[in-house]
RNA sequence: UGGGGCGUCGCCAAGCGGUAAGGCACCGGAUUUUGAUUCCGGCAUUCCCAGGUUCGAUUCCUGGCGCCCCAGCCA
């Protein structure tokens, strides 16, 4: 019998489960609705999974919207950059691609037509007066003092301010609902606004933009969106989307709000992560510290992993703390199947092999050892090799299986040596390590039966190369930096090492953006930026599990 | 002291009146030329609390408690 793939369960599937059987919709129509004011993140990943995937299983259709209704903060390079992160993440809007500057018109004709009836009216108090007026959470608000302005004066007042005859903010369209509603956004919520702003896709032509809170129902009622799934934020601004669509008589689109993802030891908001790039604190939007969908991408994940991580975490409608291991775990569980072994030495310590037979022994390691059919590649151990500083102590404990005085290991892909000597500078530190080496276990066990706990890597250090490598770590120190004050206070100072790796030669052709395990080491992504032909430079993008660093502590 | 939400294992999360799925984390143990991977096994007599309805409640009712969101001419 074959496996079911199962999609996890969630309560908005179960909603849609019961609008289809009870004919209330006959198709799943969603939308990813992204505002072009910066660069999408993890969190917004969550959403693009949930819509996407949604229309997906439900043979429906997924639109990509651009809610770009405040040209003060909107500009083409965040619309190409949102593009190419959702196509990355494996989505297809198809002939989809639509933006809420394309409804202008009927926005404008909309608001006209609710002046008309009755239900808008232009205001001119100033923003302190308004907001005076509006009364507390406790308290009901003040009806403006125009309030009441003829539906002609409205029409006049609205028309010119369409034409630009007044400055931004001394007028302004409001619903006309209830100043007493116990719901803030009832109390005769703002529609339009005097902006005179250059629009990165109308220009000039407009000088009056519509309230996310006027566009957003009405956008998805033209697309014909059934399931229209946003965040909780919105659910007290829902009753206000209602009414403003049972007012102009159209479509109906239900929405659902779910939890927004919060991840531990990062911070999800497009102001801080503005912040992080305009202040220099990381080097740009795809920095690879970043929880932004480009510096992950940057950082090496592959995008399987992170829509693996999407459909873990699950969909709910409590605060959720995810923590950072979910993510990392579908990072390697996805790279442990696709990367290639490569062998590589972070902090090197010289050992010569005093009794290797010839100047250079040819060995094979396998490309990837539970996949064969990858074939392998050849490595060349010499006299003098590198190996990793902290498989070396001096004074070991019992279970430490790796270099000591006296003990033996064995050299991945080749074979076991012994400790014979250890060299060490003035300040008592080791520098180099004598070894002698058994030539009877290349591609062998012992022949005397005895049992060799340890596997080291190694580099050659003839035919080995040094390279550029970024340790990237946690860009905050703090599980949730929110909390802590200003969240720059908790940046951790050790989120980027920069050093260099001697690496055996095969890691030189490792292509921009191609994933390789050091093995025993981590996953490291040759960057896509920073990289030359034959000279790649990595970043560290996800450690090993490591039971022994565990064991230490 | 207004309105809207939410509360199931350390972190997520299924469950929809019939006697607590799964993942991460964690703890054992096996295999291993990556202390990786893989593999086995352990991990909520209990579902925020208190009452009530019921043969039976995490699921229904009532009342508490706790947490989140809303007073932008941001989205």
């Amino acid at each position: 019998m074959s496996e079911a793939i199962t999609t996890p369960s969630n309560f908005i599937r179960n909603i849609i489960d019961a609008d289809l059987a009870d004919g209330r919709r006959t198709e799943v129509v969603t939308r990813f609705p992204p505002e072009p004011n910066g660069y999408l993140h993890i969190g917004h990943a969550k959403s693009i999974c949930l819509n996407f995937g949604l229309a997906e299983s439900y043979g429906g259709r997924c639109h990509l919207r651009f809610d770009d209704t405040n040209p003060a903060k909107e500009e083409d390079e965040y619309v190409e950059a949102i593009k190419r992160d959702v196509a990355w993440l494996g989505f297809d809007w198809g002939d989809h691609l639509y933006f809420a500057s394309d409804y202008f018109d009927q926005l404008y004709a909309w608001a006209v037509q609710l002046i008309k009836d009755g239900k808008a009216y232009v205001d001119s108090q100033s923003a302190e007066q308004m907001r005076a007026n509006r009364g507390t959470l406790t308290e009901p608000g003040v009806d403006s003092p125009y309030r009441n302005r003829s539906v002609e004066e409205n029409l006049d007042l609205f028309e010119r301010m369409k034409k630009g005859e007044f400055p931004d903010g001394a007028h302004i369209l409001r619903a006309k609902i209830d100043m007493a509603s116990p719901n803030l956004n009832l109390r005769d919520p703002a529609m339009y606004r005097i902006l005179h702003a250059e629009h990165h896709r109308t220009g000039d032509t407009w000088c009056i933009y519509p309230m996310y809170d006027f566009a957003h129902g009405q956008e998805d009622s033209i697309e014909g969106i059934t399931h229209s799934i946003c965040t909780l934020e919105f659910e007290a601004h829902r009753p206000l989307y209602d009414w403003f669509i049972a007012q102009l008589g159209i479509h109906a689109p239900q929405q659902i709000e779910f939890a927004r993802l919060n991840l531990s030891y990062t911070v999800m908001s497009k102001r801080k992560l503005l912040q992080l790039v305009e202040e220099g604190l990381v080097s740009g939007w795809d920095d690879p510290r970043m929880p932004t969908i480009s510096g992950m991408r940057r950082r090496g994940y592959p995008a399987a992993a992170i829509r693996n991580f999407c459909e873990r975490i699950g969909v709910g409608k409590a605060d959720a703390w995810i923590d950072l291991s979910v993510l990392e775990d579908c990072v390697r569980e996805v790279l442990n199947e696709s990367a290639l072994r490569r062998m590589a030495v972070l902090k090197p310590l010289k050992v010569t092999i005093t009794n290797l037979p010839q100047p250079e022994v040819a060995c094979r390691g396998a490309n990837h050892p539970q996949q064969p059919e990858r074939g392998e590649r050849e490595l060349l151990l010499t006299r003098e090799i590198y190996v990793e500083r902290d498989d070396f102590m001096e004074d070991a404990p019992r279970k430490f299986f790796r270099l000591a005085p006296g003990r033996e290991v064995r050299l991945r892909n080749a074979c076991v040596v012994r400790c014979d000597e250890v060299i060490k500078d003035d300040a008592g530190e080791a520098v180099e390590l004598l070894c002698s080496c058994d030539p009877e276990t290349f591609g062998a066990n012992p022949a005397d039966g005895r049992k060799i706990k340890g596997t080291i890597h190694w580099v050659s250090a003839v035919h080995g190369r040094q390279l550029p490598v970024r340790i990237y770590d946690r860009l905050f120190r703090e599980e949730n930096p929110d909390k802590a004050g200003d969240f720059r206070d908790c940046l951790n100072p050790e989120s980027l090492l920069e050093t260099r790796a001697w690496v055996e030669p095969a890691l030189l052709e490792v292509a921009p953006g191609e994933t390789v395990q050091f093995e025993r080491t981590g996953y490291f992504t040759a960057d896509a930026v920073d990289s030359k032909p034959g000279a790649p430079v990595f970043n560290r993008t996800a450690t090993l599990r490591d039971s022994w660093a565990k064991l230490k502590k």
